[in-house]
DNA sequence: GCAAATGTATGCGTCATGCATATATCTGTC
DNA sequence: GACAGATATATGCATGACGCATACATTTGC
């Protein structure tokens, strides 16, 4: 245990914190909000239980969730090959605000990143994948990490979940 | 723009889970609580009003979170020099839930890096180090990325604020 | 075809927070 | 040294974001 332990604890909480104010300038709603939008973006049709899953919420907080934005326009229920679920899919309004929400992450993320050189953000990123390799316990926490991230980056991702 | 910038993000975010949701299993609050407590531990007699700007609460969020903490008896307030401000401290017992909590981020921290060698340690901790010396825009965002720090492992603190 | 499992929704309560406002104290100016 | 404005704290009130317990609907497995 090092000063290396206290930077990863600073840094992941000043980064968080500078996402979450930022996505909170473009849509002023706290908590996990904000991921169901991204998470239902590229899983269509997800089920009210395995979004609860990602966004690790209980049942019925998931479900006021989503009622908070069907209300907004921004998701719509739609009928599940299950009869007893609830296939959730964004609206075009919902899409539209997921690309402001990421095009904002990925903006902070940017700009944290400006001071260094190429090489140093090569090996950032090289180390960030490795760290990041060992952390999922479980599939869901594959998705879980990956709820707030911009798939179009992920070519080479190093947690690669299956489809949810 | 590239992987590094997503992974940035992935990263903070789960460590900023695992980190929260450790803690919380020492101290079952939510928000800006913990932080609270481990921010009044190397600021003692700070004022509600300088502890509502390391925690970006509104004024009457910090009055109500000291109001919790003191009916658990981890906080007390007492007369401050400025009759207008009330100087928060920690009790004995707050101190001691500090400690854990503190002991507990660690404890998490560690794990996720455990996969790393002693090289590539060093190199993440200095890369890290780096790109936090360019965050903070006022000397109050130094203390706010702070606020849940082991300032025993901050010897060589790439963000080092003046005292509160 | 029925019991158990699974998925969703609702009633109810609580925590954490903000805005508007009231009150107390300090500070600078004359 | 008195008074206006600034500063620090606290309270009334409302709301967002949850959780637990429970009810209801549908599917699955024997």
């Amino acid at each position: 245990m090092d000063q290396t332990t206290n930077l990863l604890g600073a840094l992941a909480l000043a980064i968080t914190d500078r996402v979450r104010s930022g996505m909170k300038g473009v849509f002023d709603r706290s908590g996990e909000t904000a991921a169901a939008i991204v998470v239902l973006g590229y899983a269509p049709g997800l089920s009210v239980e395995l979004l609860r899953q990602v966004l690790d919420l209980s049942h019925p907080g998931t479900v006021r969730l989503i009622n908070r934005l069907e209300e907004e326009g921004l998701v719509e229920r739609r009928k599940a090959v299950d009869g007893r679920a609830v296939a959730l899919h964004l609206t075009r309004k919902g899409g539209g605000l997921r690309k402001k929400l990421i095009d904002r992450r990925l903006d902070t993320l940017e700009e944290a990143l400006t001071g260094l050189t190429a090489d140093e953000r090569l090996v950032l990123g090289q180390l960030m994948a490795k760290v990041l390799t060992n952390l999922p316990e479980t599939e869901m926490a594959k998705h879980r990490i990956c709820r707030l991230c911009a798939v179009r980056l992920c070519r080479d991702c190093p947690i690669p979940g299956n489809a949810i």
